[in-house]
DNA sequence: TTTT
DNA sequence: TTTT
């Protein structure tokens, strides 16, 4: 099981479209950022204040697909995952990057009400599976190399049915 | 209130001693790293893997004031806060570091089994809040400094009584 | 502070429209019953199978308010509380209720894309605070009887521009 | 996956040693009481005011065993489950009981500090998995009749080399 | 870079 | 009683 407990619960919208890939062994990774907006009050002027804060989120497997399928920029979405700092190296100079990682031990829920509205997006026709769209790992832009070296198991055992 | 959702629950161990240092206007501010550790069989081998996280929490005002008083190397910590990722530059160069902020709208709890043990540290008399004990903000070491080097120390076992 | 956790977080539809009251103080009082729904494949029949949960959740003070004005059977919400069970009587029967209390220590989001479709509900002219609609705490339908006894502190220190 | 989102986070102590039974396919069930307690100053008062909260947590499979062996009355337990709630009849009238489930999707923690003091509880020897202690359901009482009767899969496909 |  |  584990030592402790590394939980991340977000809500807020896609800054873009996701950037799904997949692994040498066929499973899809998917990442995007996600916006969160704080407000507050401030005590001095006693005007509104705001801030938002992107997150950089990584879905593994099955829930990497689905991401990659039905979510879009500006799509709202639930993610239930946990921290992942990784280490990287730019100009000799190591640096950081902290993640939201959702794998089979997370969540994710799409929160557009894409009933009500006319403008359901199409779902995209995703790679098959068996046949890795980028079996090479590409480059990634900078701030965010190679992702998810992470000893991940396969996320093969998952019921397809209905993806959300 | 907000527009979304940013929370984090982390339940770990402290890298070391929490370090607390005042703003001009007396509010405290203490800073920590807490680890918390996965493990997982791995489906090649069956052997049991392990990874620990380490997570920069801060913590601003009352419970600054009680981590810094209570909370010691090894102490075991619930933690509940929200991701913010600090921008800063070193030679030029800009970099980001993620934190878990915990300020009112988030909670800290000390999960120490404080009664069973009989060697209670002596809470450290903490600097009044009146007299901030370093009014200025000092330089903090690198900003993202030795801390984490992926090994959990030894959590001298400890323990005590009072206020939560 | 507290001594322990106690922490429930739902995202789900409302089953009719909120009902809101007033308690003497002139603190809004806002009950819903929230459906989650869990679907899994049975191990035998290889069947998808579903079942759906309700939860009933109680909004005191401000976020009541909000909810009584834009909440409507079929919203869908997110929910952060904690649980409490009341005891009540009838015919001489103890018994108990189960609910999710979502206060100033909680959080509320309305998660309908309010503005893609053309139904937005109009806000509903609430009853002024000043003028509690119902002073008198009216008898409640079976298993649901007088809720929200606990004492409760007043919820007016809060900001009041923007309801969510 | 789910429609929603069901998720209880509790921190708290047992109420007393938790009861095991073992369901007719071998599978564990055990039942505990958790306390939380919350405190707030009271507006009118400026007094200290507590509450603690009772709940009813249900552990399924892997994690019931180990709860049953480890957990002991007073113990400090994490918890993460989902909402559930139950309907039952005595003497003709339905009555409903509120639980909280942790199974696989779930989590829990032993947050006693068992290492560091020297009154570890000895674990308690445990019925092996292949001779159900309890292969018919016996009676439960009042206000906790049989749980459980969800369709649960099995709980076998776990890792079992250290239990936390 | 999103959203209200 | 909701929703997909």
């Amino acid at each position: 099981m584990a030592r402790g407990v590394n939980k991340v619960i977000l809500i807020g919208n896609l800054g873009g479209d996701p950037d799904v890939r997949y692994l040498p062994n066929g499973n899809a990774v998917a990442n995007i950022t996600l916006a969160t907006t704080d407000s507050w009050k401030d005590k001095q002027s006693g005007q509104m204040q705001e801030r938002t804060e992107w997150h950089r989120v990584v879905f593994f497997g099955r829930v990497a697909e689905v991401v990659g399928e039905y979510a879009r920029k500006g799509s709202k979405l639930y993610v239930e995952g946990r921290l992942q700092t990784r280490e990287w190296e730019k100009d000799g100079v190591k640096r950081y990057t902290t993640e939201v990682v959702v794998d089979l031990g997370g969540q994710m829920q799409l929160l557009d009400g894409r009933s009500q509205g006319g403008d359901a997006p199409a779902p995209r026709q995703s790679a098959p599976r068996q046949q890795p769209q980028q079996p090479s790992q590409q480059q990634r832009p900078e701030q965010q190399p190679a992702a998810a070296q992470q000893a991940t198991p396969d996320y093969d055992s998952f019921d397809d049915d209905i993806p959300f």
